[in-house]
DNA sequence: AAGAACACAATACAGGTGCAATGTAAAGTG
DNA sequence: CACTTTACATTGCACCTGTATTGTGTTCTT
Protein backbone atom coordinates (compact mmCIF):
# COMPACT_ATOMS: atom_id res chain seq x y z
CA UNK A 1 0.00 0.00 0.00
CA UNK A 2 1.83 3.66 -0.71
CA UNK A 3 0.85 6.95 1.28
CA UNK A 4 -0.35 6.17 4.32
CA UNK A 5 -3.46 8.38 5.17
CA UNK A 6 -5.95 8.58 8.36
CA UNK A 7 -9.03 8.04 6.28
CA UNK A 8 -11.31 9.10 9.08
CA UNK A 9 -9.12 12.55 9.93
CA UNK A 10 -9.53 13.46 5.87
CA UNK A 11 -13.33 12.69 5.98
CA UNK A 12 -13.69 14.84 9.54
CA UNK A 13 -11.66 18.18 7.42
CA UNK A 14 -14.18 17.90 5.10
CA UNK A 15 -17.06 17.34 7.31
CA UNK A 16 -16.14 20.34 9.01
CA UNK A 17 -16.40 22.54 6.27
CA UNK A 18 -19.50 20.99 5.25
CA UNK A 19 -20.68 22.31 8.02
CA UNK A 20 -19.42 25.48 7.85
CA UNK A 21 -21.19 25.93 5.08
CA UNK A 22 -24.31 24.83 6.25
CA UNK A 23 -24.39 26.62 8.78
CA UNK A 24 -23.54 29.55 6.56
CA UNK A 25 -25.63 29.47 3.82
CA UNK A 26 -27.57 26.22 4.42
CA UNK A 27 -27.96 22.85 3.32
CA UNK A 28 -28.84 23.83 -0.13
CA UNK A 29 -25.58 25.68 -0.12
CA UNK A 30 -24.15 22.44 0.23
CA UNK A 31 -22.46 20.91 -2.43
CA UNK A 32 -19.64 18.95 -3.54
CA UNK A 33 -17.53 22.01 -5.59
CA UNK A 34 -18.91 24.33 -2.57
CA UNK A 35 -17.09 21.79 0.18
CA UNK A 36 -14.37 20.89 -1.50
CA UNK A 37 -13.52 25.11 -1.79
CA UNK A 38 -14.19 25.86 1.43
CA UNK A 39 -11.74 22.84 2.97
CA UNK A 40 -9.76 24.23 0.49
CA UNK A 41 -9.41 21.00 -1.68
CA UNK A 42 -10.00 20.16 -5.22
CA UNK A 43 -13.77 18.62 -5.81
CA UNK A 44 -11.72 15.50 -7.10
CA UNK A 45 -10.57 14.73 -3.31
CA UNK A 46 -14.38 15.04 -1.98
CA UNK A 47 -15.03 12.70 -4.58
CA UNK A 48 -12.29 10.09 -3.28
CA UNK A 49 -13.69 10.30 0.59
CA UNK A 50 -17.12 9.96 -0.58
CA UNK A 51 -18.38 7.93 -3.23
CA UNK A 52 -21.66 9.79 -3.16
CA UNK A 53 -23.38 13.37 -1.83
CA UNK A 54 -25.44 11.52 0.41
CA UNK A 55 -22.56 9.22 1.97
CA UNK A 56 -21.07 12.40 2.74
CA UNK A 57 -24.39 13.97 4.25
CA UNK A 58 -24.62 11.11 6.53
CA UNK A 59 -21.14 10.88 7.49
CA UNK A 60 -21.45 14.47 8.58
CA UNK A 61 -24.57 14.49 10.57
CA UNK A 62 -23.41 10.86 12.06
CA UNK A 63 -19.92 13.39 13.75
CA UNK A 64 -22.42 15.75 14.78
CA UNK A 65 -24.46 13.29 16.66
CA UNK A 66 -20.79 11.43 17.85
CA UNK A 67 -19.71 14.88 19.05
CA UNK A 68 -23.07 15.87 21.09
CA UNK A 69 -22.75 12.13 22.77
CA UNK A 70 -18.87 12.64 23.44
CA UNK A 71 -19.81 16.05 25.19
CA UNK A 72 -22.55 13.80 27.03
CA UNK A 73 -20.77 11.28 28.28
CA UNK A 74 -17.87 13.81 29.56
CA UNK A 75 -20.67 15.74 31.33
CA UNK A 76 -21.93 12.89 32.94
CA UNK A 77 -19.43 12.75 35.58
CA UNK A 78 -21.40 15.08 37.98
CA UNK A 79 -22.45 13.07 41.01
CA UNK A 80 -26.12 14.58 41.30
CA UNK A 81 -28.94 13.23 39.37
CA UNK A 82 -30.40 16.62 38.80
CA UNK A 83 -27.23 18.11 37.48
CA UNK A 84 -26.48 15.45 35.41
CA UNK A 85 -29.68 15.68 33.94
CA UNK A 86 -29.05 18.93 33.27
CA UNK A 87 -25.60 18.73 32.42
CA UNK A 88 -26.21 16.83 29.62
CA UNK A 89 -29.23 18.23 27.87
CA UNK A 90 -26.98 21.35 27.85
CA UNK A 91 -25.10 19.87 25.43
CA UNK A 92 -27.79 20.21 22.85
CA UNK A 93 -28.49 23.63 23.13
CA UNK A 94 -26.92 26.05 21.08
CA UNK A 95 -24.83 27.50 23.51
CA UNK A 96 -21.70 28.78 22.21
CA UNK A 97 -19.98 28.92 18.41
CA UNK A 98 -19.69 25.12 18.32
CA UNK A 99 -23.02 23.62 19.59
CA UNK A 100 -24.50 26.73 17.48
CA UNK A 101 -22.98 25.27 14.27
CA UNK A 102 -23.87 21.83 15.62
CA UNK A 103 -27.40 22.90 15.73
CA UNK A 104 -27.53 24.15 13.01
CA UNK A 105 -26.68 21.40 10.98
CA UNK A 106 -28.77 18.80 13.25
CA UNK A 107 -31.74 21.19 12.07
CA UNK A 108 -30.90 21.15 8.64
CA UNK A 109 -30.45 17.21 8.69
CA UNK A 110 -32.87 16.90 10.58
CA UNK A 111 -35.36 18.59 7.75
CA UNK A 112 -33.42 16.43 5.20
CA UNK A 113 -33.73 13.16 7.26
CA UNK A 114 -37.81 14.36 7.76
CA UNK A 115 -38.09 12.98 3.74
CA UNK A 116 -35.53 10.53 3.69
CA UNK A 117 -36.55 6.97 5.85
CA UNK A 118 -33.60 5.21 5.46
CA UNK A 119 -31.77 8.07 7.11
CA UNK A 120 -34.84 8.46 10.22
CA UNK A 121 -33.78 5.02 11.71
CA UNK A 122 -30.85 6.59 12.34
CA UNK A 123 -31.74 9.39 14.25
CA UNK A 124 -34.35 7.57 15.97
CA UNK A 125 -31.99 4.84 17.39
CA UNK A 126 -29.30 7.85 18.41
CA UNK A 127 -32.63 9.58 19.96
CA UNK A 128 -33.92 6.74 22.07
CA UNK A 129 -30.84 5.81 23.33
CA UNK A 130 -30.45 9.41 24.77
CA UNK A 131 -34.42 9.10 26.21
CA UNK A 132 -33.46 5.75 27.67
CA UNK A 133 -30.49 7.44 29.38
CA UNK A 134 -32.56 10.29 30.77
CA UNK A 135 -35.22 8.32 32.04
CA UNK A 136 -32.94 5.95 33.49
CA UNK A 137 -31.65 8.51 35.64
CA UNK A 138 -35.17 10.06 36.44
CA UNK A 139 -35.53 6.95 37.67
CA UNK A 140 -32.75 6.49 40.05
CA UNK A 141 -33.47 10.34 41.05
CA UNK A 142 -36.40 9.03 42.52
CA UNK A 143 -39.07 12.09 41.56
CA UNK A 144 -42.29 10.93 42.77
CA UNK A 145 -44.52 12.73 40.79
CA UNK A 146 -43.58 11.72 37.13
CA UNK A 147 -43.39 9.14 34.63
CA UNK A 148 -39.74 8.55 33.81
CA UNK A 149 -40.32 7.70 30.57
CA UNK A 150 -42.63 10.18 29.92
CA UNK A 151 -40.77 13.31 31.44
CA UNK A 152 -37.65 12.18 29.70
CA UNK A 153 -39.64 12.27 26.35
CA UNK A 154 -40.46 15.89 26.81
CA UNK A 155 -37.17 17.11 28.58
CA UNK A 156 -35.49 15.96 25.09
CA UNK A 157 -38.51 17.42 23.01
CA UNK A 158 -37.86 20.74 25.19
CA UNK A 159 -34.02 20.80 24.80
CA UNK A 160 -34.87 20.05 20.82
CA UNK A 161 -37.58 22.80 20.60
CA UNK A 162 -35.85 25.53 22.66
CA UNK A 163 -32.46 25.09 20.03
CA UNK A 164 -34.43 25.38 17.44
CA UNK A 165 -35.73 28.50 18.38
CA UNK A 166 -32.76 29.59 19.47
CA UNK A 167 -31.59 29.08 16.33
CA UNK A 168 -34.22 31.49 14.55
CA UNK A 169 -32.97 34.01 17.33
CA UNK A 170 -36.19 33.99 18.82
CA UNK A 171 -34.39 34.95 22.29
CA UNK A 172 -31.45 35.34 24.41
CA UNK A 173 -29.51 32.76 25.46
CA UNK A 174 -30.54 32.89 29.54
CA UNK A 175 -34.19 32.44 28.65
CA UNK A 176 -33.64 29.26 27.15
CA UNK A 177 -31.77 27.75 29.95
CA UNK A 178 -34.21 29.41 32.67
CA UNK A 179 -37.21 27.40 30.65
CA UNK A 180 -35.06 24.55 30.76
CA UNK A 181 -34.53 24.75 35.11
CA UNK A 182 -38.04 25.88 34.89
CA UNK A 183 -38.69 22.36 33.69
CA UNK A 184 -36.45 20.81 35.92
CA UNK A 185 -37.67 22.29 38.82
CA UNK A 186 -40.82 21.11 38.51
CA UNK A 187 -39.52 17.34 37.52
CA UNK A 188 -37.79 16.92 40.71
CA UNK A 189 -39.87 18.91 43.43
CA UNK A 190 -43.36 16.98 41.89
CA UNK A 191 -44.36 15.59 45.05
CA UNK A 192 -47.41 16.39 44.94
CA UNK A 193 -48.66 16.70 48.18
CA UNK A 194 -46.16 14.06 49.28
CA UNK A 195 -45.09 16.44 51.96
CA UNK A 196 -47.81 16.39 55.16
CA UNK B 1 -58.76 45.95 -16.24
CA UNK B 2 -59.46 42.23 -17.76
CA UNK B 3 -60.01 39.13 -16.57
CA UNK B 4 -60.62 39.18 -13.15
CA UNK B 5 -58.52 36.21 -11.02
CA UNK B 6 -58.29 35.79 -7.58
CA UNK B 7 -54.78 36.67 -7.06
CA UNK B 8 -54.77 35.31 -3.53
CA UNK B 9 -56.52 32.21 -4.77
CA UNK B 10 -54.01 31.49 -7.46
CA UNK B 11 -51.27 32.03 -4.80
CA UNK B 12 -52.88 29.43 -2.73
CA UNK B 13 -53.68 26.81 -5.24
CA UNK B 14 -49.56 27.00 -5.59
CA UNK B 15 -48.55 26.88 -2.16
CA UNK B 16 -50.36 24.12 -1.77
CA UNK B 17 -48.59 22.06 -4.48
CA UNK B 18 -45.28 23.70 -2.88
CA UNK B 19 -46.30 22.33 0.48
CA UNK B 20 -47.30 19.03 -1.41
CA UNK B 21 -43.34 18.45 -2.72
CA UNK B 22 -42.12 19.66 0.59
CA UNK B 23 -43.38 17.21 2.82
CA UNK B 24 -42.69 14.59 -0.03
CA UNK B 25 -39.28 15.15 -1.31
CA UNK B 26 -37.93 18.07 1.04
CA UNK B 27 -37.30 21.66 -0.14
CA UNK B 28 -34.86 20.55 -2.20
CA UNK B 29 -37.68 19.22 -4.34
CA UNK B 30 -38.75 22.63 -4.79
CA UNK B 31 -38.39 24.11 -7.89
CA UNK B 32 -40.50 26.50 -10.07
CA UNK B 33 -40.71 23.60 -12.68
CA UNK B 34 -41.63 21.31 -9.96
CA UNK B 35 -43.92 23.34 -8.06
CA UNK B 36 -45.99 24.00 -11.74
CA UNK B 37 -46.28 20.45 -12.89
CA UNK B 38 -47.61 19.76 -9.41
CA UNK B 39 -50.16 21.94 -9.42
CA UNK B 40 -50.93 21.33 -13.33
CA UNK B 41 -49.84 24.49 -14.22
CA UNK B 42 -47.07 25.70 -16.64
CA UNK B 43 -44.17 27.31 -14.91
CA UNK B 44 -44.48 30.70 -16.27
CA UNK B 45 -47.82 30.87 -14.42
CA UNK B 46 -45.70 30.42 -11.46
CA UNK B 47 -43.53 33.10 -12.25
CA UNK B 48 -46.58 35.21 -12.95
CA UNK B 49 -47.88 34.96 -9.52
CA UNK B 50 -44.30 35.21 -8.03
CA UNK B 51 -41.57 37.24 -8.81
CA UNK B 52 -38.90 35.59 -7.67
CA UNK B 53 -38.50 32.29 -5.59
CA UNK B 54 -38.06 33.46 -2.44
CA UNK B 55 -41.22 35.17 -2.59
CA UNK B 56 -43.29 31.80 -3.30
CA UNK B 57 -41.38 30.24 -0.21
CA UNK B 58 -42.11 33.39 1.66
CA UNK B 59 -45.52 33.06 1.11
CA UNK B 60 -46.09 29.73 1.82
CA UNK B 61 -44.66 29.71 5.08
CA UNK B 62 -46.73 32.50 5.67
CA UNK B 63 -49.60 30.43 4.94
CA UNK B 64 -48.85 27.59 7.25
CA UNK B 65 -48.47 30.51 10.15
CA UNK B 66 -52.15 31.57 9.04
CA UNK B 67 -53.50 28.21 8.64
CA UNK B 68 -51.86 27.44 12.11
CA UNK B 69 -52.96 30.63 13.53
CA UNK B 70 -56.53 30.55 12.40
CA UNK B 71 -57.19 27.21 13.95
CA UNK B 72 -56.23 27.85 17.32
CA UNK B 73 -57.79 31.02 17.48
CA UNK B 74 -61.04 28.44 16.77
CA UNK B 75 -60.06 26.65 19.25
CA UNK B 76 -59.09 29.65 21.52
CA UNK B 77 -63.00 29.16 22.22
CA UNK B 78 -62.93 26.78 25.23
CA UNK B 79 -63.44 28.07 28.61
CA UNK B 80 -60.94 26.91 30.75
CA UNK B 81 -57.66 27.87 30.53
CA UNK B 82 -55.98 24.78 30.68
CA UNK B 83 -58.14 23.34 28.04
CA UNK B 84 -57.37 26.09 25.73
CA UNK B 85 -53.92 26.37 26.13
CA UNK B 86 -53.86 22.73 25.64
CA UNK B 87 -56.22 23.11 22.46
CA UNK B 88 -53.83 25.76 21.07
CA UNK B 89 -51.29 23.63 21.54
CA UNK B 90 -52.25 20.58 19.79
CA UNK B 91 -53.03 22.61 16.68
CA UNK B 92 -48.89 22.76 15.94
CA UNK B 93 -48.89 18.76 16.56
CA UNK B 94 -48.86 17.11 13.41
CA UNK B 95 -51.79 14.85 14.18
CA UNK B 96 -53.20 14.47 10.97
CA UNK B 97 -52.24 14.56 7.52
CA UNK B 98 -52.98 18.30 7.22
CA UNK B 99 -50.99 19.00 10.45
CA UNK B 100 -48.42 16.60 9.35
CA UNK B 101 -47.92 18.48 5.62
CA UNK B 102 -47.57 21.87 7.86
CA UNK B 103 -45.45 20.48 9.81
CA UNK B 104 -42.71 19.45 7.26
CA UNK B 105 -42.85 22.43 5.55
CA UNK B 106 -42.72 24.81 8.54
CA UNK B 107 -39.44 22.41 9.86
CA UNK B 108 -38.35 22.93 6.37
CA UNK B 109 -38.73 26.79 6.28
CA UNK B 110 -37.71 26.96 9.76
CA UNK B 111 -34.06 25.19 8.35
CA UNK B 112 -34.30 27.32 5.55
CA UNK B 113 -34.99 30.77 7.38
CA UNK B 114 -32.32 29.76 9.94
CA UNK B 115 -29.55 31.11 7.43
CA UNK B 116 -31.43 34.28 6.53
CA UNK B 117 -31.46 36.60 8.69
CA UNK B 118 -34.30 38.27 6.35
CA UNK B 119 -36.95 36.07 6.77
CA UNK B 120 -36.52 35.34 10.88
CA UNK B 121 -37.82 38.51 12.02
CA UNK B 122 -41.10 37.36 10.74
CA UNK B 123 -40.82 34.03 12.26
CA UNK B 124 -39.95 35.64 15.44
CA UNK B 125 -42.58 38.14 15.99
CA UNK B 126 -45.38 35.25 15.06
CA UNK B 127 -44.30 32.84 17.79
CA UNK B 128 -43.62 35.80 19.98
CA UNK B 129 -47.19 37.01 19.22
CA UNK B 130 -48.29 33.26 20.18
CA UNK B 131 -45.90 32.93 23.44
CA UNK B 132 -47.29 36.02 25.03
CA UNK B 133 -51.22 34.63 24.45
CA UNK B 134 -49.93 31.47 26.10
CA UNK B 135 -48.19 33.40 28.33
CA UNK B 136 -51.89 35.63 29.03
CA UNK B 137 -53.75 32.43 29.22
CA UNK B 138 -51.57 31.03 32.29
CA UNK B 139 -51.42 34.19 34.46
CA UNK B 140 -55.69 34.43 33.95
CA UNK B 141 -55.11 30.41 35.26
CA UNK B 142 -53.68 31.47 37.90
CA UNK B 143 -51.05 29.13 38.23
CA UNK B 144 -49.01 30.15 41.15
CA UNK B 145 -46.18 28.27 40.92
CA UNK B 146 -44.71 29.58 37.90
CA UNK B 147 -43.55 32.26 35.76
CA UNK B 148 -46.43 32.69 33.24
CA UNK B 149 -43.75 33.73 30.65
CA UNK B 150 -41.03 31.49 31.30
CA UNK B 151 -43.78 28.75 31.23
CA UNK B 152 -44.86 29.76 28.05
CA UNK B 153 -41.75 29.69 26.50
CA UNK B 154 -41.30 26.36 27.61
CA UNK B 155 -44.74 25.14 26.67
CA UNK B 156 -43.97 26.67 23.01
CA UNK B 157 -40.24 24.77 22.63
CA UNK B 158 -41.67 21.43 24.11
CA UNK B 159 -44.86 21.53 21.23
CA UNK B 160 -42.18 22.58 18.44
CA UNK B 161 -39.75 19.75 19.79
CA UNK B 162 -42.55 17.30 20.00
CA UNK B 163 -43.88 18.30 16.56
CA UNK B 164 -40.38 18.02 14.90
CA UNK B 165 -39.32 14.39 16.85
CA UNK B 166 -43.18 13.24 15.48
CA UNK B 167 -42.12 14.53 11.85
CA UNK B 168 -39.22 11.94 12.31
CA UNK B 169 -41.49 9.04 13.59
CA UNK B 170 -39.68 8.71 16.58
CA UNK B 171 -42.41 7.26 18.81
CA UNK B 172 -45.91 7.23 18.30
CA UNK B 173 -48.88 10.33 18.63
CA UNK B 174 -50.03 9.19 22.22
CA UNK B 175 -47.04 9.62 23.70
CA UNK B 176 -46.28 13.34 22.08
CA UNK B 177 -49.87 14.01 23.30
CA UNK B 178 -49.23 12.66 27.11
CA UNK B 179 -46.15 14.13 26.94
CA UNK B 180 -47.77 17.67 26.47
CA UNK B 181 -50.44 16.88 29.19
CA UNK B 182 -47.67 15.45 32.11
CA UNK B 183 -46.05 19.04 31.12
CA UNK B 184 -49.34 20.90 31.77
CA UNK B 185 -50.08 18.54 34.88
CA UNK B 186 -47.20 19.97 36.05
CA UNK B 187 -47.58 23.79 35.47
CA UNK B 188 -51.09 24.01 36.34
CA UNK B 189 -50.86 21.78 39.82
CA UNK B 190 -47.33 23.89 40.52
CA UNK B 191 -48.37 25.20 43.80
CA UNK B 192 -45.78 23.79 45.51
CA UNK B 193 -46.14 24.22 49.40
CA UNK B 194 -48.90 26.85 48.91
CA UNK B 195 -51.43 24.13 50.15
CA UNK B 196 -50.91 24.56 54.08
C1' DA C 1 13.90 -2.51 -10.53
C1' DA C 2 9.00 -3.58 -11.62
C1' DG C 3 4.57 -3.06 -10.75
C1' DA C 4 0.70 -2.64 -8.16
C1' DA C 5 -1.96 0.07 -4.95
C1' DC C 6 -3.21 4.23 -3.69
C1' DA C 7 -4.20 9.63 -3.38
C1' DC C 8 -5.52 12.78 -5.67
C1' DA C 9 -6.43 16.16 -9.97
C1' DA C 10 -8.75 17.56 -14.20
C1' DT C 11 -12.13 17.31 -17.27
C1' DA C 12 -16.43 16.03 -19.52
C1' DC C 13 -21.28 15.33 -19.49
C1' DA C 14 -26.14 15.10 -19.11
C1' DG C 15 -29.46 17.14 -16.60
C1' DG C 16 -31.59 20.51 -13.66
C1' DT C 17 -31.86 25.37 -11.94
C1' DG C 18 -33.75 30.36 -11.60
C1' DC C 19 -34.89 33.87 -14.42
C1' DA C 20 -35.58 36.91 -18.51
C1' DA C 21 -37.57 37.70 -22.88
C1' DT C 22 -41.14 37.21 -25.93
C1' DG C 23 -45.50 35.78 -27.68
C1' DT C 24 -50.59 35.29 -27.56
C1' DA C 25 -55.26 35.32 -26.36
C1' DA C 26 -58.86 37.28 -23.76
C1' DA C 27 -61.28 40.75 -21.26
C1' DG C 28 -61.97 45.15 -19.79
C1' DT C 29 -62.19 50.50 -20.94
C1' DG C 30 -62.65 54.62 -23.85
C1' DC D 1 -64.47 50.24 -32.74
C1' DA D 2 -59.41 50.61 -31.12
C1' DC D 3 -56.47 50.06 -27.25
C1' DT D 4 -54.67 48.79 -23.11
C1' DT D 5 -54.17 45.73 -19.47
C1' DT D 6 -53.89 41.39 -17.64
C1' DA D 7 -53.07 36.15 -17.67
C1' DC D 8 -50.78 33.12 -18.95
C1' DA D 9 -47.49 29.93 -22.32
C1' DT D 10 -43.06 29.07 -24.69
C1' DT D 11 -38.56 29.31 -25.28
C1' DG D 12 -33.88 30.34 -24.38
C1' DC D 13 -29.83 31.21 -21.61
C1' DA D 14 -26.13 31.06 -18.46
C1' DC D 15 -25.05 28.60 -14.60
C1' DC D 16 -24.72 24.98 -11.31
C1' DT D 17 -25.40 20.24 -10.02
C1' DG D 18 -23.74 15.10 -9.08
C1' DT D 19 -21.18 11.76 -11.10
C1' DA D 20 -18.16 9.06 -14.33
C1' DT D 21 -13.82 8.90 -16.62
C1' DT D 22 -9.26 9.47 -17.18
C1' DG D 23 -4.68 10.96 -16.05
C1' DT D 24 -0.64 11.61 -12.96
C1' DG D 25 2.34 11.37 -9.53
C1' DT D 26 3.79 8.88 -5.17
C1' DT D 27 4.66 5.19 -2.14
C1' DC D 28 4.79 0.49 -0.75
C1' DT D 29 5.60 -4.38 -1.87
C1' DT D 30 8.06 -8.00 -4.06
Amino acid sequence: MPRKVDHHERRELLADALMRLAATRGLEGVSLRHVAAEAGVSTGMVQHYFRTKDEMMTFAFGMVEDRIRARSEAAAASAAPRDLVRGVLLQILPLDDTRRLEGHVGLAFLAYAAVKPAIQEGVREDAGRMRGFIAQQLRQAGADGVDPERAATGLMALVDGLGMQMLSRQYPEEDAVAALDAHLDLIFDADHGSRQ
